[in-house]
DNA sequence: CTACTTTAGACAGAGCAACTGACTAGTGTC
DNA sequence: GACACTAGTCAGTTGCTCTGTCTAAAGTAG
């Protein structure tokens, strides 16, 4: 398995998803070591989407790109496994705001230390100064590439 | 939902994944419109990695890392709606390649397309070299983040 | 060359994650 | 007050992924 072509034999796509995956695992194994080993991924990529005064249902759904019924159904785990709780929404009787419980607050160190961990080996990898270019660069592309915003 | 952070609100899994999951949404509209609509996303990411003579079943399950089974599962799916055809090793007689066939050769240019068309707009909303820094950083990290390589 | 170990892949069974469609209840508008 | 819209739930289905078990071929050691 020789590399014949030197950057373009992998699309865009793959390029991205890589290391993605990669800092997801990472991530993942510190949190289990620490003892939160009792969510899903799908479980985390909607709990990190809930904002510091809680975020409805229906905008983290939409934030994850799922459906409603997809997004209930993760929020059901993380409430029952004591990651986080819901409450009402002072501003409207029909909704209930999600928010970080205790336990989920626990994982938050944790997860910030392993992201920092991974961060700092790829910055030594590439540099310092491209470390920062891709962090600025991908910034901005989400301003064009996220539906959610 | 207003932004208090510049850049640092979005961790780098979540500003890697948005692009990523941008392009593929994009691809994959494409693909749907010219007639490849019978696959789904998970069967897309096994067909990515199939080489140009062929590729295992084991190699493609470590390459998109997921289990042996599940590859065998997607391969199914894949051999069944045309898009690949398994031919004998001709190294080893237990294993069998997964080829592209006649069907999955038809989507690769259209999904080349696609994806030429949304570099094309993210290097006009970044400009062309800080796009071209994006490919070349993701391409290095690939080289410490990519499992199996 | 025979016995043991490893590898390629398939089969069976189970759970999680996502979807569509239909529904209830509260909100807002005319 | 009637109507349309929105937040969220319930029911049912499909698809993806896993663990565990199995067969057959290949490689290795005696």
């Amino acid at each position: 398995m020789t590399e014949q072509v030197p950057n373009e034999q992998f699309n865009l796509g793959l390029l991205l998803f890589i290391p993605y995956r990669a800092l997801e695992d990472r991530v993942f194994a510190a949190l289990a070591k620490a003892g939160y080993d009792d969510f899903t991924p799908a479980q985390a990529r909607v709990f990190q989407r809930i904002g510091p005064d809680g975020t409805r249902l229906t905008e983290l759904a939409q934030a994850a790109q799922i459906t409603k019924q997809t997004a209930g159904f993760l929020v059901d785990q993380l409430e029952h496994a004591g990651y986080v709780e819901r409450t009402p929404d002072p501003t409207d009787a029909r909704a209930r705001l999600v928010r970080v419980a205790t336990r989920g607050a626990g994982t938050v160190p944790v997860g910030a230390a392993a992201i920092a961990a991974v961060e700092a080996e790829w910055a030594t990898h590439l540099g310092s100064k491209p470390m920062a270019q891709l962090r600025q660069t991908l910034s901005r592309l989400r301003e064009i590439a996220d539906p959610y915003r």
